[in-house]
DNA sequence: GATGAATGAGGCTTCATTCAT
DNA sequence: CATGAATGAAGCCTCATTCAT
């Protein structure tokens, strides 16, 4: 966690010292990324870094943090302009294409996002992915447990399995688009909705109900507050 | 690409090298493993190693095509033992069990898979995965279109999306169950077999067809060759 | 010394400080106690440290002030239940009992004497050690020169020498029990009182007398002020 | 301990490492010490210091056992020119004075038996104060037992109590003459033979004993193997 | 073909002190 | 009188690679 003195920072200090890590970390990842190259970028002198932050992880976790809070605003945005009553799968459609547009549009966050899974030192890679997935859980499983509760999924639907999938195709959605090794089959550079599509026919196909209950509409309308 | 030297080296010291490499890789990763480990524990001259290979990036290419070609053998060896003639997924249950148990007994393995995708350094894991993947998929993909072919799968099942999916899911049930943080979800330590299982009902709700076709057996028991 | 505007000081702040201070010095030492772990220990602002002493050593100095005043306390209070009617060593050895077990029940004094005989810096070494010593002295000596004008010292005592070994011994006393690998030979880690009646052992041999004056008592009684 | 490149380094360079390393150690101590000044002053790579030794405390424990060597050398050459056929002291303190004189005259030695003896850090002060006053120790116990044995000390002698007290002069035999706030009673700065004497006097007068046996001359001189 | 010493930039982190507020 | 952010030099140590032998 940041200090209370980096709390206490100028605006325009903060931004220069997380633009420059955002900028780092984003090209080198975390165990390459230099907290030398940071302060210099950021104009600020190394011995400072440590008076804001405990080291170089507790500064890599705060940039993840607001990548995350970033990408958390933008899932809730367009949850609320989603219309669920038309079933499940239409507005979960909405939801991931959003979630793909966010990191294609966020270069700096998709970047993270890479930097947190690519990690290859465990220690840092754990507590760091800790919190993003619990996140992500805390979000999605209320809504499959809604859809399965409203009937839009099978109700033998193995749900664990389903959010087990969407984390690796969540990551692999926000990735695969604009570092294309990742994916040398679907072709997600060029078309990362239309391959996003192909990829969610599958969960509908092994998941999809056939009868949603009346009131499914009114309860997922709810699920804003699980990104809070 | 190891050189000339290389090939020509007494085994006892191509050995050597190559165990004390893997040791490193495993324990440390690409990025940080260190030559100078390397050197010392395979008691080989430090310079000894820029004789053999081009540097150090080359170094871990060979180390993980001779993983590969572990795994490869291992398939291979299990799919000579598969009877097909009750449908493709429980054969297909069985392969993929294998690739598990595979990865559950290779420690070396498993830790340069794990070298391989949490490499940060785009570059560096460009190439070592483009290679790897196209070999999976050359295996892979035959064995699909025969199933489809066969009946075995639906018939407008889309084979591309099955494949990135399962490359996604392969590399996770290499690495999740020793690496616990990366599946928060199934208890993939605990379990790796029945979150394997769990895993591919999904691909059999999904891509699962009705009828097969008669001449299924034939034609898939020749598909060993794909893993040369 | 202290500044002005420290001895203006609410005593709860000063209290503050003196608590941190002496947990840090005597935790690592002067050289690598840290004015920024002083400060945060003691809930005081940086800056502020130097409102309150000239720099570091000045901190370090006063503190060592104060332990020097509870070590002469310590003493001054043995000093007035000793009996010297029985001759000189009798209450000698009690008298250097009470310092081993003051040092022995005061981690704090202990520490900050062993920071004071260890400190690497010669400049910073005398200064400090300069005070203590003369402090000891001005106690030691009439003490020895009284023995010795009793008759209990042997009449060509080398009073000098007894003094110059008393300083060692004292020193060695006082860390030796926490710090075993001051003395490989003596135990004083399990029995430092039995190791101290030892050393004095020696010293009684040679510099003990044979025939005390009458008036010793009296004289060496008065002997509390050199502590002051 | 020094790793092999070291030892088959040209002397010159060791040699300029050993006198950068002495000098900088000598001057400020271990942990004050710098291997940036060391390696710069010896005209070496930063690098290179690490390839000679494991970390700085493995240079400074070289630069240790060396001055041992030399301080050895110098008492077995001593020694062999005494004549104990006079009794114990009178050449036991001629070996004193010797060791004495040694630490006048090479300020390397003294400022190293300074570095070791003030040391802060009490872990690496124990490493090396282990290995030197075993050195010590395995010299000088027998020697007294000796002594004892022959008659020269006192049946009773507590050789324990002697050898714990001479440890603690010895070191301060060698630092007061070039420390003179290590002793602020005896002029050892202006006279260390004659302080030197006035301690010996001490232990004489305690530990001396009435009759030697006849003896000791022959078993006392081949002690020198002790020094080995 | 083998060796292994040398390199020197770069890694993260700590620190006493200053000075504007 | 208190504050605490800023400094930036210095700390130890690691590393892939080169090249003379």
């Amino acid at each position: 966690m940041p200090t209370d003195t980096w709390s206490r920072l100028p605006a325009s200090r903060r931004t220069a010292v997380v633009r420059a890590a955002e900028a780092e970390f984003a090209t080198h990842g975390f165990s390459r990324g230099s907290l030398n190259v940071i302060a210099r970028d950021a104009g600020v002198a190394k011995g400072s870094l440590f008076q804001y932050f405990d080291d170089k992880a507790d500064l890599f976790a705060h940039l993840v943090d607001l990548a995350s809070d970033r990408v958390g605003a933008a899932m809730e945005e367009r949850l609320e302009t989603l219309d669920w009553s038309a079933g499940f799968f239409p507005a979960y459609r909405l939801l991931v294409e959003a979630w793909v547009d966010h990191f294609r549009t966020h270069p700096i966050d998709r970047a993270l996002c890479a930097a947190v899974n690519l990690e290859p030192d465990p220690e840092a890679r754990t507590a760091v992915r800790a919190v993003i997935d619990a996140r992500l859980l805390a979000f999605l499983r209320p809504l499959l447990d809604d859809a399965r509760g409203a009937g839009w999924l099978r109700p033998d639907a193995d749900v664990d399995a389903f959010l087990a999938l969407m984390l690796m195709v969540l990551s692999h959605l926000a990735l695969a688009p604009s570092n294309p090794e990742l994916d040398p089959v679907l072709a997600l550079g060029d078309d990362p909705d239309g391959g996003a599509a192909r990829l969610l026919d599958v969960f509908e196909a092994a998941f999809g109900g056939a009868r949603p209950a009346d009131d499914l509409v009114d309860t997922i309308g709810r699920r804003g507050d699980h990104l809070a």
